[in-house]
DNA sequence: AGATTCACG
DNA sequence: ACGTACGTGAATCTG
């Protein structure tokens, strides 16, 4: 869109969004979205932007319920039809479309849309810039001056009227500073603005051209007479508040200035994205966006913009290579299978300006390679790409060491939104409605039909991702900007990458003999097991088969059916452990079930995973893009769910030992960390005061709730209070609660309430954060990751009601995650900085595990937790906890 | 491939 | 009235 000259367009968006929804019929795109309001909106936007053109945009909203007008007058708007539904959905998706358009919007709580337009219109004026007010609502006429203009929609949206100040005095005979007096005299019933009564428009501007102004009026009510003297004579005070009411505050304490409102015209990739998501077929066209949109069908074909370049000992090239790697900027690494400890590398693309240089995996061994290992090792050549951990991991397993990520796709979209459950670079691609690359299952088949196509093919495929990263990276960097999110991803997520692919390759020793002297134990009893169950169900059948369980337990045996599935009966702990009165057998079974996961799970499982070329080690892979609340999470295996809560399994943790010879397992873990991080959220006294007086936070719930002191707090009252503050952190349900205790739902709701009256504060925090995402359709953690919560206006019950307690869980979990992953960052630099041999090895979400040589037992048993509680100040301490052990069960 | 079960925080 | 606790990964059975 062409740049206009100097010109500043302030919209009211909630006047607009209202008048459109009124407006224009119901329309539903096919996920059920009522969409009729932002289409509305929609088209007035495009119609203004194209007559006025204007440099600078902003769009004002209202935000909460309560604004400084309702200090003097309680009724303000009182008596409003609550917003419909249909509408307030159509809130967030107006304002994320907004944001596609490259549009600036603002909102300040205690301020109305037309508080932040009087005020940056003011600004603008003094500036001396040109300003065009956009409204539906006449009270915006009272801002009309030689600078600013104020365009009225007409009937609808679509048609809009503009009003200098001698149409306003055209149309009303007034200038538009009386506006104010108009208002004050004849009120406004849909705001609740009560002015005169008896006295309408043509009453007030006839008094308006006579006296002037409210205060001139009632000055002069002495020279009325009849009734509307009376009227006046009774209503002065009203007449004066609603004047105050119905006059623009220009004095709002904004954190932006026009400057800050630029607009230089929207990217129609983006847009073209969000019209698509939204079904706004017509706009596109209008746009002549179909093209600019990946995911529309007709796939706009890639100008191919870079030359591809296949570089080997038998293709040549690398001089051509070489040359170009000063300019080199983006990087491919490809491998075949999902375990990047395991998996053999395919090839590489490296992308400099238009030449994408792409190399067979093995060709990094040839002695023409050196300058491009030095580039992929140089820490000063910034590289982006996609999944460049991984990268990290499978050139490391070649013996090379890459430096220099900077900006990886994979995890800055994982940041904008984690709950995308695609997270391939062709869905990335899609989304942002750029060019599509063919998709890895497409080139390369899946499962046994997995393959490496030949050698052209392969190379157009990583050239064509490369050139997608680079095409991705400035989109998805702008909007990490926009969502406030640089500083999470630069200084936190992207140096965590690294972080975890050194903890990675370290991995941490695991004695297959002492989980082989384990498994014939735990093969010896399941055995002995098994063949009790055999006898007391009278036949052999297969156990682990839930079906067949099912029909000894309860068919052969009669047992009571307290649950069924989808296939049939349950038979899961929960059910067993309700029957055990009923049969000995069942009793047998949980032990069974118990010894088998074990056995195959943890026995099996991790004996598998040692690796003799490295020591003896297991090598786990985190994700760092997996879990909606930043959460890291662990495969192949998974090291984060290593037994511990039964004494059988915890003997596990003896095969995990440290590496070298004298050293020791420590292991450090947070004390409580998501009920500190609540405290601090929340802002509960209660709660805050609890932890600063280091009390067990479970006790001193139980004091609180059942009101008493600390000695008549027994063990079931302790463990009431336990499940009550686990309730909270999940986002508290009666029913949740009360299969978590064994009680009814109404006792599991009475102690709710009992909590809720104690700690009002985490109260308020439960119902403001629902509010919250109700408004906004996300919530946030404290270092700003997001997670959007599309159900929340869900009328589903189910649907909301999981949403609800998202909204209430995931700040407080993303928090703690946001915690730790700065002390590991933190601590690893920590360990460069002072030259120790002490290597982090795990992360168990609130558990950090290291191993240790003698010579650093005093500095680490006290450097670990002073960088683990300093990692992030809250209104409460953070508390770590340390100890040492000879493998990482004695280390607790 | 999907469901079930269970290990962890 | 509605009926779930929040977040994961792995093994196994089944159709």
């Amino acid at each position: 869109m062409a740049k206009g000259t100097d010109k500043l367009m302030l919209i009211d968006g909630n006047s607009i969004i209202y008048r459109a929804f009124f407006a224009i019929p119901p329309l539903t795109n096919s996920s059920g979205l009522q969409t009729n309001a932002v289409y509305g909106f929609t088209t007035m936007l495009l119609k203004v932007l194209e007559e006025e053109k204007p440099s600078h945009i902003l769009v004002a909203f209202d935000a909460g319920k309560t604004t400084f007008r309702h200090e003097g007058y309680a009724e303000y708007k009182g008596g409003r039809e609550k917003t419909p539904p249909e509408l307030s959905q159509q809130f967030p998706v107006l304002k994320d479309l907004i944001r596609s358009f490259s549009i600036s919007q603002y909102e300040l709580p205690g301020y109305e849309a037309d508080d932040i337009i009087g005020t940056l219109s003011r600004l603008a004026e003094e500036e001396g810039r040109e300003v065009v007010v956009v409204s539906g609502d006449k009270d915006l006429l009272q801002l009309a001056s030689d600078k600013v203009t104020v365009l009225l929609t007409r009937k609808g949206v679509t048609e809009v009227e503009k009003y200098a100040p001698e149409d306003v005095n055209a149309r009303y005979g007034l200038k538009p500073e009386q506006i104010i007096d108009l208002k004050g005299l004849m009120g406004d019933p849909s705001d609740n603005i009560p002015g005169v009564p008896g006295v309408g428009e043509k009453t007030a501007v006839k008094l308006l051209q006579e006296f002037g102004s409210v205060e001139n009026v009632l000055d002069n009510i002495p020279n009325l007479k009849g009734k509307l003297r009376e009227n006046i004579e009774n209503n002065v005070d009203n007449a004066r508040m609603s004047k105050q009411l119905a006059t623009i505050f220009r004095e709002v304490p904004l954190d932006r200035t026009v400057d800050d409102v630029a607009w230089s015209g929207y990217d129609a990739a983006s847009l073209a994205t969000a019209l698509r998501k939204l079904e706004f077929k017509s706009l596109m066209e209008r746009l002549d966006l179909s093209g600019a949109d990946a995911g529309s069908g007709e796939l706009a074909k890639a100008e191919i913009e870079y030359e591809t370049i296949i570089v080997g000992d038998d293709a040549g090239g690398w001089e051509q290579l070489d040359a170009s790697l000063p300019d080199a900027d983006t990087l491919i690494i490809e491998a075949a299978g999902d375990n990047p400890h395991a998996s053999e590398g395919i090839g590489l693309a490296v992308m400099a300006d238009s030449r994408c240089f792409v190399l067979a995996f093995p060709q990094l061994k040839s002695e023409k390679a050196e300058a491009l290992l030095t580039w992929l090792s140089d820490p000063e050549a910034a590289k982006a790409g996609y999944d460049l951990h991984r990268a990290e991991l499978v050139l490391a397993r070649a013996g090379i060491k890459l430096c220099g990520q900077t900006f990886d796709v994979q995890l800055a979209a994982y940041l904008l939104d984690p709950t995308e459950a695609d997270p391939s670079l062709t869905g990335l691609l899609q989304r942002h409605g750029l060019p599509s690359v063919a998709s890895d299952e497409s080139v390369y088949g899946k499962g046994a039909k997995f393959r490496v196509p030949p050698t052209e093919e392969l190379a157009a495929h990583l050239a064509a991702k490369a050139d997608a990263v680079r095409r991705l990276k400035p989109v998805l960097e702008d909007e990490l900007e926009r969502l406030n999110m640089s500083k999470l991803y630069h200084e936190l997520e992207q140096p965590l990458a690294v972080v975890l692919a050194g903890m990675e390759l370290q991995g941490i020793k695991c004695e297959s003999g002492t989980l082989q002297e384990l498994g014939k134990d735990f093969q010896a009893r399941i055995e002995g097991i098994m063949s009790d169950i055999y006898q007391q169900a009278g036949t052999e059948f297969n156990i682990g088969s839930p079906k067949q369980l099912g029909e000894i337990l309860f068919d052969k045996l009669g047992l009571p059916v307290i649950k069924k599935n989808k296939t049939g009966y349950s038979t899961d702990a929960e059910v067993l452990e309700k029957l055990e009165p009923y049969h000995e057998i069942v009793r047998l079974i949980l032990h069974y079930r118990q010894l088998a996961k074990l056995q195959s799970t943890y026995i099996e499982g991790l004996l598998k995973e040692i690796r003799q070329d490295t020591g003896g080690k297991i090598h786990t892979f985190y994700r760092q893009t997996i879990a909606a609340t930043g959460r890291l999470s662990s495969q192949y295996p998974n090291l984060q769910n290593i037994p511990i809560r039964l004494e059988e399994g915890r003997q596990i943790r003896k095969a995990f030992v440290p590496s070298e010879p004298g050293w020791r397992i420590l292991g450090a873990d947070y004390s409580q960390i998501e009920l500190r991080v609540l405290a601090h959220i929340s802002g509960d006294d209660r709660l805050k005061e609890a932890f600063l007086q280091e009390m067990d936070i479970h006790t001193k719930t139980a004091m609180d709730v059942f009101g008493v002191p600390k000695e008549q707090v027994d063990a079931n009252m302790r463990r009431s209070a336990k499940a009550v503050n686990f309730g909270i952190v999940y986002g508290i349900s009666d029913y949740g609660l009360s299969q978590n205790l064994n009680i009814t739902r109404k006792e599991a709701g009475a102690f709710i309430e009992q909590y809720f009256s104690v700690f009002q504060g985490v109260r308020k925090y439960m119902d403001t954060i629902v509010e919250q995402a109700k408004q906004d359709g996300y919530v946030t953690t404290l270092l700003g990751r997001r997670r959007y919560l599309p159900d929340i206006r869900a009328s589903n019950f189910n649907l909301r009601s999981f949403a609800e307690r998202t909204a209430m869980n995931t700040p407080i979990q993303g928090t703690a995650a946001d915690i730790i992953k700065l002390a590991m960052v933190r601590m690893d630099e920590a360990l460069r900085e002072r030259n120790l041999q002490s290597r982090m090895l795990l992360q168990v979400h609130d558990e950090l595990v290291f191993e240790v040589p003698e010579e650093e037992f005093e500095t680490m048993k006290v450097l670990v937790p002073q960088v683990m509680e300093s990692a992030l100040e809250l209104d409460v301490p953070l508390k770590a906890d340390v100890s040492f052990g000879s493998n990482w069960y004695e280390a607790k």
